[in-house]
DNA sequence: ATTACTACGTTACGAGTAT
DNA sequence: TATACTCGTAACGTAGTAA
């Protein structure tokens, strides 16, 4: 579809066109879209070719009404815009890792990233949690993650990963992140927040937490 | 805003460059959209005029990131479609009205067209509710409204208005109707079910219902 | 009042190419 | 590899106007 239709469509939707017949004439949608009465009937000729629209002629008068095609595309191009600006949610089974998360965590090489780059001290211990229902969670980190550099001390090297601002079980502002290497399936996750979670929230293993990435142009 | 800069903007927001840096070629931008590198060097070109993204030269390369104008431009086209496609709910205070909304309905004039443009024979008496929070009304029958015409019965006039099928607290199907003339304030508005919905959901006056009002193109 | 054609200036597109 | 010129062609936008 033509980027050029889309205005067109969305105000023939604002009037109800995405369900009935409405009323429209060519001077008042191109006055609505900022072109010409001419810019307008040409326009709804090459949509209603690219089936996007049908057009019923009321003597001199005209009624519009998106198709279903036209729909769904005006629909597609919503869609995509919400998963940039609506909040995303992970949900995920909390349990027991092998507690490395607190010695990575307390290496000072993360813990200046976390100040630094998300805004607070992690706390010495991390969360694991099993990611039970989300949208996929690495594209979420590629909207929203924050770049953890990988880094050495003394003789170690620590891996890098992706760390996502987000609030925890509506409560404790935190992170969830994402190893760009780890030896846990994929759909593992650390939550990280400057407080220990499980003491704060009270959480066993085998208990499910929300954690909500909100939209937030940093 | 150019219509043209619509993809160009959503791509660069899908890969974050909402909130911070991303490194992008203008040959790949220009894939992703379906134009020539040369076309998304001059699009990248207008859209900084625009003072819609702003770039950083890394040597050869370049990151992109849209400035808050940016953000806000694409927001405000989300935030229209989200008008159109999402869900709307509507609050309102149950109270008990003049009863003449029983001897309406139970009209046939009413009751014939519920039942072909809707789809359900309505209960002879209704609920009046004086709406707390909601998008506007008014905008809403716009937009879904199904148009109910005006009769006369005798020697009656019994006026028109817009129906708008919606869900009822969650339960009941029916349809929440706006006479186009009433002497009530203009925020108050019928509820019609097919059941006796005080006695379905026990309501009493001062209780609030909410109604929901679905995305559905017919 | 409509819709839509023609004519023509402006803008967009991309191959070729410079850097 | 990059980005971004030039320039020929295609598409867009609208005043004028027919119907």
């Amino acid at each position: 579809m033509k980027d050029e239709f889309v205005p067109y469509l969305v105000h023939i939707a604002r009037l109800g066109g995405a369900s009935r017949l409405v009323a429209l004439s060519t001077r008042a949608l191109g006055q609505a879209v900022n072109r010409s009465q001419q810019t307008a009937s040409r326009v709804l000729g090459q949509m209603q070719k690219n089936g996007l629209i049908v057009r019923r002629k009321r003597g001199r008068t005209q009624e519009l009404k998106l198709t279903e095609k036209g729909v769904r595309e005006l629909r597609t191009l919503y869609l995509t815009l919400s998963d940039i600006f609506k909040s995303h949610t992970i949900e995920g089974k909390v349990f027991t890792g092998l507690g490395e998360g607190a010695y990575y965590v307390s290496q000072d090489g993360y813990r200046r990233q976390f100040k630094e780059k998300i805004g607070f001290d992690p706390y010495p211990g991390t969360l694991n949690i099993t990611v039970i229902r989300s949208e996929d969670v690495r594209q979420l980190a590629q909207l929203y993650g924050v770049e953890i550099e990988g880094f050495v001390a003394g003789s170690r090297t620590f891996g890098g990963g992706k760390a996502i601002p987000a609030n925890i079980a509506g409560r404790v502002f935190g992170a969830v992140f994402i190893p760009d290497r780890t030896h846990y399936p994929p759909d593992v996750v650390e939550v990280v927040a400057p407080v220990n979670l499980r003491q704060a929230l009270m959480l066993k293993d085998g208990d499910t937490l929300t954690v909500t990435v909100p939209y937030f142009p940093a």
